[in-house]
DNA sequence: CAGAATCCTTCGGGATACTG
DNA sequence: CAGTATCCCGAAGGATTCTG
C-alpha cells in the first residue's frame, strides 16, 4: 500500500523498501498539520515561555490540549521543558534547534499559503457560485 | 488572539491587522496536514488518474474520504475534475499548476522529516526510556 | 502555577447499501 | 464506474475539578 507516497519518496531519493519511513512521515506530517502544533511552535519562535504565558499567547487552545501538545513536542525533541524548583512552580518551554528547524520549514508552507490565498479564495467562490449545491 | 502566529506572520512580511489571513493559513495548513491530502496529491503528481485508479493507488483511504478529499481539493482549485460523457462513466482528476506548486512545497516538509527522522526516533526512545510512565 | 484526572459531547471516518 | 446516503463507533478534545 501507499504506492503513491512511496513513489514520491523514491523520487526524493529514499529507498522504496523502507515502509517505516512512510509511516513516520505521515506521523510527523500529521503532527505538523495538527491544529495546535503550528500555533505552539510559532509562539515559541520568539523565545522561551512559561506555561501560563504560552497558554495566553495561544488563545483558543484548552489547557488540556496545550499540555498534551507540549508533551508530544518534547518527546520528539522539538521543545525543551525546564522546571525550576521554586514556589510557585515555574516551567519554561523553548524550541530546540531541531524545533526551530522545523519551524522554518513550516514557515515555507505558511508562506505558500499567503502567496496563494487570494487565488484560493477566488477558486472557492467560483466553485460555490457555479454549483450552489456543492460546498 | 493568535498573537503568536500573527507575530510570525508579520516577521514574514504580512500586515498584522489581517486576521482573515490567519484563519485561512490555519485552514489550508489543516488541509495539508490532513491524513489524506498529501497522499492524494502525491498520487496525482505523476499524472492524471481516474477515480478507481486513484482509489487503488491510495490504499487505505475509503472511497467516501477519497471523494470528499477530491471535492475539497477541486474547490480550492488544486485539482481539476474532468468527466467524460461515456458509458461506463469516466472521470479524470489532475493537479492544477497551483496544486503542483503546493505539492512541491509539501515535498520540502517531507524532505525535512526524512532528513531528521532518525533524530526524532532517537529522541523518542530516549524520552520513553528516561521516564517509562510517559507515553 | 503547572498539570493530571474525570466526564461528556462532538465528529471524523469506516462499512455498507443504493443511484445515475 | 463514480459517486451519494445512512448508520454507527471510537477517538479528539472542551469544561471542570483535583493535586503537588
Amino acid at each position: 500500500m501507499d504506492s503513491a507516497l512511496r513513489s514520491r519518496l523514491s523520487a526524493a531519493g529514499v529507498a522504496p523498501e523502507c515502509a517505516a519511513t512512510i509511516e513516520l512521515v505521515r506521523d510527523v506530517l500529521a503532527r505538523v498539520g495538527d491544529k495546535w502544533t503550528v500555533l505552539v511552535i510559532t509562539a515559541l519562535a520568539d523565545g522561551p515561555l512559561r506555561f501560563k504565558t504560552l497558554h495566553e499567547r495561544t488563545a483558543g487552545i484548552s489547557q488540556r490540549m496545550l499540555s498534551q501538545t507540549l508533551r508530544s513536542l518534547t518527546r520528539d525533541g522539538l521543545v525543551t521543558r525546564t522546571a525550576y524548583a521554586e514556589v510557585p512552580p515555574r516551567v519554561e518551554y523553548a524550541l530546540t534547534p531541531l524545533g526551530r528547524s522545523l519551524g522554518d520549514t513550516v514557515a515555507h508552507v505558511v508562506g505558500w499559503v499567503q502567496e496563494h490565498q487570494a487565488e484560493i479564495v477566488r477558486n472557492r467562490e467560483a466553485f460555490d457560485g457555479d454549483d450552489p449545491t456543492a460546498r
